[in-house]
RNA sequence: GCCCCCAUCGUCUAGCGGCCUAGGACGCCGCCCUUUCAAGGCGGAAGCACGGGUUCGAAUCCCGUUGGGGGCACCA
């Protein structure tokens, strides 16, 4: 009974992908629920592809969803480094153990010579991977090939026998011998791929359980042989369903925002973007729809995970980021807002801006929408918008000088006082009440859609709404 | 093409042989509330992909079909 230890293993190319994110939750919530360890490694072996600046991204993405790590690249641990491209020796040292043993081979066969017999293969209706071709080589044919200086990769050779991956999700898997090809471990260059580095590793790092996406099913009894081969023990594997768009597509660009950067920037809760990646795919059982991290921790079951690709729906995201969004103080939702406001060019005015929180809570799905529902409280260059512009034309001839007539020496400038006068102009003037207070409210804010009318006239003062109000 | 996985309202799901005339949530529709927009309250429409079995009994088990997803690289 060994302590679990889960681990995240991003490829650092950019922020991760709320797929990604969520397979770095379930895993997360599946070694804290054990009282276990998790590490975050970056598998960084193609080297080309990755930059400082995506690495740090991914580990920022990770903190502000705010899934902890115990082991990493940034803090270390003793089963370091945990940066792939930094664990050169540990593959090249397991890639000499392989050969010498026999478990892997020198392979000569050139790109092209693949790519053909590749072509031959499908047509054929067999699978086009590799023919194990340079597996039986004899030792004169290798030192023929090595003496004319032909390329070689290293490949892993596959046992051959049937294979059975006992997912944790998806029940027993089987693979039949010869439906999984002698890959490749070492490159041309020398340089190890991704197939090897994963399954040193995670013996090294003593790994207990491995969760991850569906994509990777078929690697698990590749990764499990080399582990094997090399005399370890291998992890056991849980592989969650993959995530669609709305249109049943694997989830990409095409949708929008698929990045967890893109959705911090869109303004949506960390912890309502965990709550939503929670329950796709997961359910905690018939009702619950609202749950915190620690809930998530304390009832996650790799059991109650489904093994259906789930459409991600950004509708009810956005129906759970508002309710996460009126779940906070105002306090706490004014300092979120003001990122937003500022980075749309505003200088809010700090008790202001936490003072018109209950007027905009509720009318929030996304938080930089309190850029437009608050632009006319924190700037006096308002301009109307066309149908604003509409309403007051319409208006009675004068209706906005009276208004302001009215208001400008009402006492106290409350919302209570400031309501009951346009209800009184109005009611002499024979409007109903919405054409009372549609021409103020697009005067005031410069549209016909806006926070409530007297609360905001209360915020912004007096003299500034007299001032939008024009001369009495 | 071959291999693997999957299949309950439009979407996420509950259901693991009788508790199901299938429950919840988002979305949608209607009503209420209402100064706009929201939020909120109440109500409604909407589903077991299809065909065979097994069983006294199937959304639940088995087989096939169809559909969707994944894999088959000197990508990860």
């Amino acid at each position: 009974m060994s302590e679990v230890r889960c681990r995240f293993a991003p490829a650092p190319s950019g922020s991760i992908h709320v797929g990604n994110a969520r397979s770095a939750l379930f895993s997360w919530a599946f070694a804290r629920h054990h009282g276990g360890t998790f590490v975050l490694r970056v598998e960084d072996t193609d080297s080309g592809r990755v930059s400082e600046e995506a690495f740090h991204g991914v580990m920022a993405s990770l903190r502000w969803l705010g899934i902890d790590w115990d082991e990493g690249p940034d803090i270390g641990g003793p089963h370091g480094p945990y940066r792939q491209s930094q664990r050169g020796d540990l593959y090249d040292r397991s890639v000499r153990q392989l050969v010498e043993q026999g478990d892997a081979y020198p392979c000569y066969c050139t790109p092209e010579e693949l790519d053909e017999r590749r072509r031959v293969a499908q047509a054929a209706g067999r699978a086009p991977g590799y023919d194990g071709r340079c597996r039986t080589l004899t030792e004169a044919e290798r030192a023929t090939r090595e003496a004319d200086g032909r390329p070689k990769v290293i490949r892993f050779a596959m046992p051959q026998r049937d294979l059975t991956v006992e997912d944790l999700v998806k029940g027993d898997v089987h693979f039949a011998a010869g439906a999984l090809q002698d890959f490749v471990l070492l490159r041309s260059d020398g340089s190890p791929v991704f197939l090897l580095a994963v399954a040193v590793d995670d013996m090294m790092m003593g790994m207990t359980h491995v969760i991850r996406g569906e994509d990777l099913l078929a690697s698990a009894p590749r990764n499990a042989a080399v582990i094997e081969a090399l005399g370890g023990t291998a992890p056991r594997y849980g592989h969650l369903p993959l995530l669609v768009g709305a249109d049943r597509q694997p989830l990409s660009k095409r949708h929008g925002s698929t990045s967890v950067e893109a959705f911090q920037e869109q303004g949506f809760l960390p912890e309502a973007l965990v709550n939503y990646l929670a329950l796709l795919g997961w359910s905690m059982d018939a009702e619950t729809t609202f749950l915190t991290k620690e809930e998530l921790v304390a009832a996650f079951d790799l059991s109650r995970v489904s093994s259906n690709p789930a459409a991600f729906d950004t509708k009810k995201l956005e129906w759970m980021n508002n309710h996460y969004i009126q779940g906070l103080d105002h306090e706490e939702l004014a300092a979120r807002c003001l990122h937003f406001l500022t980075a749309a060019g505003l200088s809010p005015d700090l008790d202001l801006l936490r003072r018109a929180m209950p007027l905009v809570r509720e009318r929030m799905k996304r938080l930089t929408e309190s850029v437009e529902l608050l632009t006319f409280l924190f700037t006096d260059d308002v301009e109307l918008d066309e149908k604003a512009r509409a309403v007051v034309a319409k208006a009675p001839e004068g209706y906005l000088g009276r208004v302001a007539q009215t208001l400008t020496s009402m006492e106290p400038w409350s919302a209570g006082a400031i309501g009951a006068a346009l209800d009184s102009l109005g009611e002499r003037e024979g409007l109903s009440r919405k054409n009372a207070f549609q021409p103020v409210r697009a005067a005031v804010t410069g549209s016909t859609v806006s926070p409530p009318l007297p609360e905001s006239m209360e915020l912004l003062g007096r003299d500034r709404t007299l001032a939008r109000l024009g001369p009495p």
